[in-house]
DNA sequence: TGCCAGGCCCTCTTTAGGGCCTT
């Protein structure tokens, strides 16, 4: 049984949009938080056995010659899976990543354990002031330091880390709660924005 | 600088359409 305390927080970097329309990852990044704190990394990029456009060597700075020398995908993702063996997953936006993590898994017979939570679904809910909900926007509107530069997978997972994290904060401090566990953010992120308040309430109950 | 697709959400909805978010 995975940890209730202990998620993945991941991201991909990739050809595209679309793993159905042929689309590979090029890169994985992800962190694994215990307790609100981070306490591994996994970072490699992967080679997806063609060229990447431009427009994608350009939007990640992940450029074909840095490629040509990278580990297959699926030399890269048995080491993957080996790092978020049982444990729970975060992206933001997790549809998209789970998306990959499936295609990817699927080419080398592989599966996981472990169910997805969104942060961009849970922050639409818990920062409704937010002027969007963008990763980079809502890392200023928090007023998490940047060190580094988006779009590459490594750093995006740390961003979306301390996201979670603030996000884990702001309702306990908003609503007085000792602990929060993966089940309860995950449901809150299903839950409709109105009744966000109304859920916490009677988690505080419990 | 953008398109692709897919899932989710919101609403002027549910017999649907459009915006957001990810690369």
């Amino acid at each position: 049984m995975p940890n209730a305390d202990t998620v993945v927080v991941l991201d991909f970097e990739t050809t595209g949009l679309s793993p159905g329309e042929g689309d590979r990852a090029i890169e994985i990044g992800a962190v694994r938080i215990e307790s609100g704190k981070v306490t591994a990394r996994f970072q490699e990029l992967m080679n997806p056995g063609r060229r990447v456009d431009s427009f994608i060597e350009s939007f990640t700075g992940i450029t074909n010659v840095m490629l040509a020398d990278a580990r297959p995908c699926s030399d890269v993702m048995r080491d993957f899976a080996d790092f978020i063996g049982e444990d729970n997953l975060v992206a933001h936006n997790a549809s998209f990543d789970k998306r990959f993590l499936d295609a990817e898994f699927e080419r080398i017979a592989l599966s996981y354990t472990g169910q997805f939570s969104c942060s961009m679904l849970a922050a639409r809910r818990i920062f409704q002031q937010a002027p969007d909900h963008k990763l980079g926007t809502l890392v200023e509107f928090m007023n998490i330091p940047v060190e580094g530069v988006f779009h590459r997978a490594l750093y995006d997972s740390e961003m979306t880390a301390k996201l979670w994290l603030a996000m884990l904060n702001d309702v306990r401090r908003r609503y007085a709660i000792s602990a929060i566990d993966f089940k309860q953010m995950q449901r809150v992120a299903k839950t409709p924005k109105h009744a966000v308040g109304k859920f916490w309430e009677s988690v505080c109950q419990l």
